[in-house]
DNA sequence: CCGGATGAAAATATCGATTATTTATAGATC
DNA sequence: GATCTATAAATAATCGATATTTTCATCCGG
């Protein structure tokens, strides 16, 4: 059971909803790493008690977007080379698990998905002009992530494998905020899809693996001139 | 920054404390998997209020121990043999990379906290008398794993390892609960520990492996035979 | 002029009560 | 006799207020 999925699922507490919403916020980059959540601020801003704050914090807190300690409050979780390294290198090494697996139990039904939501990829584009097509995109390119593995059968390394990949959008958006993609990431995408699809194991292993770590170094460059 | 941790280092907020005697309850088998937690039950039981009690479960849930659903409340994490082969599995792999990952950074300080696990570990009793001591041999135990990979540098590794290990302690304390262990598993620990602090990573990886898988199998058996 | 103690202000942790939702039960209808 | 519906009890979610802790500026002493 994903968290985050539990937001459409569920008749949407207070709790998910607020969850959801902040989520966004720390990946978008509006909350910025490393800054102090004043409670009592966020709580006026979005119209709601502590309680349902203090649970979606928790939540978040779980997915590692932000830290608590006690008696000190929360805080947006910081950003370090040291931590993208390490993001980087597990999702190469859990995405790369998760792949096998996924070709090995993958039917028609989750070829099937995965074509679809390549396709639904494909129709938005990339370096978006308004801010909302952007979110379309990132939408959808989480989903398309979370397809290719969706047969893997492990549902607590799929949820390893989401948490990585939030970890890693977040900064992609804080960094690559307005570069312009050096590389044809579509044509990335539809290879590792294909590889998928065809039972190419290893291809696909390895293609993900450079599409991860070319985006990582990516980030990298622009971490270090950011400092 | 482990969940754990936060036990000791922090003044200890009402939330920790609970968090904290909640998870050994589960870890022990006391509450049992898939049982329906009544929030208002436990509230008197243990003489607390509700936010505490929602938060302290909440950090529960990022754990995998207690499964929360929206406005349904929360219940014990199901055990099931699927859920067991995955936790396994995802063991051997993570703990695999930490361990090779220690090896390459750890320094004399850390071999001598290696050591120095492995003799408190080695001075208790594994099948002991009372539960006291049972205790103490746990938290020896998986101060002892811990220490294996505090090494690694990756701090999100060592928390997945973590959780995971907690996963799996929970099945061999339910399942193996009056099982003589039918192997010589202090050994089994001395002979990881020596290929660690000698650097040999590959057969560190393979005996730590094989440990684990072994404790897998015999708790599948435990678990077929109780279904 | 600097360092530590002190007290006020801010922020967090906790509580008890209220509101909304779900689940079980009993009754009515087909 | 089975299924659907309405009601009531149980339970979870939310709120507003209070108690506790931390932080920061200030003052005093060296």
């Amino acid at each position: 059971m994903s968290l985050r999925d539990a937001t459409s699922a569920s008749p949407a507490t207070l709790t998910t909803t607020l969850a959801g919403r902040l989520r966004d916020a720390i990946l978008r980059g509006d909350l910025e790493p490393g800054s102090k959540l004043v409670l009592d601020r966020i709580r006026v801003g979005y119209g709601v008690s502590l309680s349902p704050l203090r649970e979606a914090l928790c939540r978040l807190e779980s997915e590692g977007l932000v830290e608590a300690e006690d008696q000190r409050g929360y805080r947006v979780s910081p950003v370090s080379a040291d931590n993208l390294t390490e993001v980087i290198r597990l999702r190469v090494e859990l995405e790369g698990m998760a792949v096998r697996e996924a070709i090995l139990h993958g039917d028609a039904a989750w070829e099937g998905r995965v074509v679809s939501a390549l396709h639904q990829l494909s129709r938005c584009v990339h370096g978006a002009r308004s801010a909302e097509e952007q979110e379309v995109w990132e939408a959808r390119h989480r989903a398309f992530h979370a397809e290719l593995i969706s047969a893997c059968r492990m549902p607590l390394l799929q949820q390893f494998c989401e948490t990585l990949h939030d970890q890693s959008d977040r900064y992609r958006r804080i960094f690559l905020k307005d570069h312009a993609p050096d590389r044809d990431v579509p044509a990335e995408h539809a290879a590792i899809a294909g590889a998928m699809i065809e039972r190419r194991a290893d291809d696909a292993a390895k293609l993900l693996r450079e599409h991860v770590e070319r985006t990582g170094r990516n980030i990298q460059a622009a971490l270090r001139g950011a400092a």
